[in-house]
DNA sequence: GTCTATAAGACGATAGAC
DNA sequence: GTCTATCGTCTTATAGAC
């Protein structure tokens, strides 16, 4: 997981000029939201003009999916390898690990993702994105959740977004995973059988 | 809680006209995002030209304190109740229910009141407004919390207002609150004594 | 209370010089 | 790759007639 890189930064020096654009918009899409940001500030913030930005990303929408995509891509490749697995408790678990590993390692940006109803709508136009959410919630809960089930996983859903918005800045990558893992176990703990009868007589 | 009504519908029918602007702009707001929704949009949705909103409201600022101070008031209010607990059992299990009933009652407002960073700054220059939550961690945790408590709360927290945004719109609120308070007593349950001993000797 | 008309500026985006 | 200069559109907001 923590290896996994998308193509962006396989050339490391080439597209320099484009990496400092993106670099910068996070910070101003962290801070002031997609739709509060205008090319000018990232410009501005760079110390060149919106034409030298225009250079690199033809349109805004653009910058927002450079940002957005390598979590996109991760989050697509945990929901694929927990799906991958066989036994249902072992699908949650991938999931949650690979969720609360995701989010920890790159918290502006999954705050980012989901902060602001203007990346939703770039994202809706992009093929596949738009049934992540779904997919999440299928794998997490299996067929036939009940109400309750499916409250407690929006609930942490939602939650880890908000974790990512410097609320808990305070906290180590390490501490928070296990406090974040922790939380999701409480929440979403399957009903527990009346005693562990797990091997056959 | 479900009587408390701030001065607005005090008045019944006189403002007819500021409060056909309001409900339009919740809509919008809820929709769109308070960024992604312009004056424009709101006259369109009344069929009325932008000066006739600007007759009610003098700015746009002035509308998002309409739409979201009916909410905060309710806040404090639940707030405060818990803060006169002496127990802080009672004080923390006061306020759980105080947010998910205000939440419940009126999701879309909650929403709004932490979907958007706009409103945020909005807000942000009202007096009072901004230790909100700090006060609401303070009540919920009590005096020098562990780090796990925390995590725990900003979760609660996060969730409560994710789940505002339409994610479970088909369920009853009746048993959303139910379920939502169950997630509550889950994540944020205090260490059990060994075992129940509250009866003195 | 609602209208037309308009100001003043920010926005995303483009053309073309260097 | 970055610049100046500009286009057309949208924005918030105001003035004044009806």
């Amino acid at each position: 997981m923590a290896t996994m890189t998308t193509q962006l930064d396989a050339v490391p020096h080439r597209n320099a000029g484009r990496e400092k654009v993106v670099a910068a918009a996070i910070d101003l899409f962290a801070e002031r939201g997609v739709s509060g940001t205008s090319l000018q500030m990232i410009a501005d913030r760079l110390g060149v003009t919106k034409a030298a930005v225009y250079y690199h990303f033809k349109a805004k929408r653009d910058i927002v999916l450079a940002v957005v995509r390598p979590v996109i891509a991760e989050l697509d490749a945990v929901i694929e390898s927990a799906e991958r697995e066989r036994s249902q408790a072992v699908r949650t678990e991938t999931l949650l690990a690979g969720l609360v590993d995701l989010m920890v390692s790159s918290r502006r940006l999954y705050a980012i993702l989901e902060g602001d109803l203007a990346v939703g709508e770039i994202l809706a136009s992009d093929p596949g994105v738009s049934t992540l959410g779904e997919r999440i919630v299928e794998v997490l809960l299996g067929p036939d959740p009940d109400p309750g089930q499916i409250v407690a996983a929006h609930i942490f859903l939602a939650g880890l977004k908000g974790i990512g918005q410097g609320i808990t800045e305070g906290i180590a990558d390490d501490d928070l995973r296990t406090h974040v893992l922790d939380c999701a176990h409480k929440l979403l703990r399957r009903r527990r059988r009346p005693l562990t009868r797990t091997t056959l007589p």
